[in-house]
DNA sequence: ACAGGCTAGTTGGATTTCCTAGTATCTGTC
DNA sequence: GACAGATACTAGGAAATCCAACTAGCCTGT
């Protein structure tokens, strides 16, 4: 339950009122960003809530998911930060989480004996696929949208995401899990 | 800066495709939904540095606002937590911090000896006035949008605020801040 | 061959957030 | 008027994240 205290009105829509009452510039960013802010904290608690009977967050879901998605099962814990967007230093306690939980084994590079690979188990392999169907069956904490409706947000968001430096504008034509 | 080395691809986009392969279920609000978290992660790395210069995070520069917005320029925590859909810890920790740079005073409430009020000083509504301006040019990290793509944003979140408990639907007629 | 620079991952420390529990105060009911 | 329950805030602890610094290994140019 991301609020127990539930307001009788819309307090983005309050303080975009007030923001435009004083001439504070850009109210339409700042309330998409306040929105963007809380939808998270929606995104996350509802996620974290969905997952917490597979000992899981959301964050160890997602690591768990890539390594899922990967060809050998296996990715360098560096390759994972990139694509997760973490810090190396969240990726090494992600891995060691999941690691004491048996869903993940760190295993030798073979050439590069700098890097280490995060393997997914068998284990992993099966609490990530039922982890999986209860996220589904949950609708992301997005039920009420629908699918156009996040396809639209995706699109709106990407943008910035480009802006930001994620990827290139280009990008989209070349999927390919390089790993 | 949210990422020191990027991808030269749609790492969502790409997860997407994945998802879909395998039949995963609701690949638009996964979408959605990852595409939220690292918005949220970008505009909060933004604004955080924006707001550093002044001492300020995110978190502190919202319950700043929310004080200059208040009729008597305080509040009492509770209350604040509410608006900012914060756990009453993070208030009382948020508080500290500001109270500390003197930006903030705690008062007694007139009435009721249990409630506390935080009161934004007059330094606090400087600064504040100072970081908006900032946050402002800044863009608010959405600088990538226009503002009716903003709204956008702002609209479809809306929805799944309101699914997810924050306020009624009906709401967004009574604007008033009663404080 | 080797010096300097780069890359990969880990460790320790600081910050933030939430949860559980606890104290103080108010409020409604008998 | 007293007591049970609700409410307001705070204290201590767990989890997650980031940063700075460190070790180990790779790689390029001379």
């Amino acid at each position: 339950m991301p609020n127990p205290r539930p307001l009788d009105f819309d307090a983005i829509a309050e303080a975009r009122r007030q923001w435009e009452a004083r001439d504070w510039g850009a109210p339409a960013a700042m309330s998409a960003t306040t929105s963007i802010m809380r939808a998270q904290q929606i995104c996350l608690a509802t996620m974290d809530e969905v997952l917490r009977p597979f000992d899981l967050t959301f964050a160890r879901y997602e690591a768990l998911v890539l390594l899922a998605f990967s060809r050998q099962g296996s990715l360098p814990l560096g390759k994972m930060g990139d694509r997760l967007m973490l810090h190396p230093t969240s990726v090494t306690n992600i891995v060691d989480r999941l690691e004491r939980q048996g869903l993940v084994s760190r295993e030798a590079h073979p050439t590069d004996r700098r890097t280490t690979l995060a393997a997914i188990t068998d284990e992993g392999r099966r609490v990530v696929g039922k982890a999986t169907e209860a996220v589904g069956a949950s609708g992301f904490a997005l039920s009420a949208l629908s699918p156009e409706e996040c396809d639209q947000i995706t699109g709106l968001l990407r943008k910035m995401r480009i802006h930001a430096g994620d990827f290139p504008a280009g990008a989209g034509h070349r999927y390919q899990a390089r790993s």
